[in-house]
DNA sequence: TATCTTACTGACTGATCGGTCATTTACTGG
DNA sequence: CCAGTAAATGACCGATCAGTCAGTAAGATA
């Protein structure tokens, strides 16, 4: 009957090292869609185009699952922007934008921005991650922003404020703007002309912050 | 034997009116703890004090309480808020000072402030009530501050800033706050003083919004 | 081509939990 | 004091889903 030898396609392909990156990648998506009890791991599975025995071949239980997709990739451009600040050449309002851009396009426009809301959705059923994201993120871009006002100070551009408060400050627009595109940016007709907001974001850190001393001297 | 008549308290009493409102606050509690999906109706009802069935007496499924949760008490605020602006007399920085203290005395520091995070983080699986929330919280909480920032750019205290732009970026550092609370506040040695943290917001946005051309001349 | 290893599958299981309902008990009105 | 009512109970049901494992087939090896 049917003679043709049919270049048949395997049904599935062997790619160990593939599949941790990407089931890890579509749990992300999901757990960032429907949070952490809503995602059934089907579903992760089937994303991934694996089935669920696949998944547990490579990860202990779904609690496992949620922590890898957390420690993944958190660290590159923050170490990045501290090295910016040392070695910037211009003021300290330029140096801001610029910190501000590079935060929203390579976090803020991944999907990594979605971790976020994620930690902040599962605080209270994984307290000891919360804890280890704070320490290893939000800690370090409030210090950041930190970093970045002092250089003001220091260089007589920014007038003396309270550091610690200042730098959460700085970040909250931005940290807001990232959780804003993972939740009413969805459900809502509303645009956003982000560019334009990031810059808003940065012209009004740099009037709160500039000394207006000086200013008033010249 | 035991002639004593034992006043025997009954195992349970009627309260008609007061279940759905007990239900509905134990519900905000855990919702708030642990997220929607991760809250079982067993543990609502016993902190509420009733069994799983009464639950079912006053709400028609998880999904109607929920909904119930968060239809309850959030609009007071804001219009007392928006009163206060039209009637206010100092000025504009002292305007802002105030709206921020009512907003967290008011809101944030109660069990209420739980609910931004709480459809933040529910927004993928329940997106038209999220819009709810948007057009009828958010979307006023912006409008108040644009409203007290338009009022100042009247008056000559403040600079002429794109409005919608500034009212988010206002609002942001009060969200974020009430965020923290219910997520990294809760696993954190961190102590925040609070009362001084928003007074540092609001120099922060005054100085941001100041028209400093009329201050460089005087 | 034959054999062996192992990445992968998918049907299965047991526990959990949203939702139901027959029964019990607090209250009310005559 | 004694029905009559309805508020509240808690055992139960069925669907869902995390986690398992015996079996299957890709593809490496010789």
């Amino acid at each position: 009957m049917n003679s043709v030898p049919k270049p048949v396609e395997p049904r599935w392909e062997r790619r160990k090292d593939a599949r941790p990156g990407e089931l890890a990648a579509a749990a992300l998506d999901l757990f960032v869609e429907r949070g952490f009890s809503a995602t059934r791991l089907d579903d992760v599975a089937k994303r991934a185009g694996v089935s669920k025995g696949t998944l547990y071949l490579y990860f202990d239980s779904k609690e496992d699952l949620f922590k890898a997709v957390i420690r993944e990739g958190y660290v590159a451009p923050i170490m990045e922007a501290e090295q910016l600040i040392d070695s910037f050449e211009g003021s300290t309002a330029d140096l801001i934008h610029e910190i501000l851009w590079r935060w929203w396009s390579q976090v803020g426009a991944t999907p990594q921005a979605g971790m976020t809301k994620l930690i902040i959705a599962e605080s209270g059923n994984f307290p000891e991650l919360a804890r280890f994201y704070h320490d290893e993120v939000i800690q370090r871009a409030h210090a950041l922003l930190e970093h970045a006002i002092s250089r003001g100070i220091a260089r007589g551009e920014f007038r003396e404020v309270n550091l610690p408060f200042a730098g959460r400050i700085s970040c909250a627009p931005m940290v807001m703007l990232m959780l804003w595109k993972h939740s009413f940016a969805q459900c809502t007709h509303q645009e956003l002309d982000i560019e334009a907001y990031i810059r808003a974001i940065g012209d009004m850190l740099i009037h709160g912050l500039t000394n207006s001393e000086k200013k008033a001297g010249a």
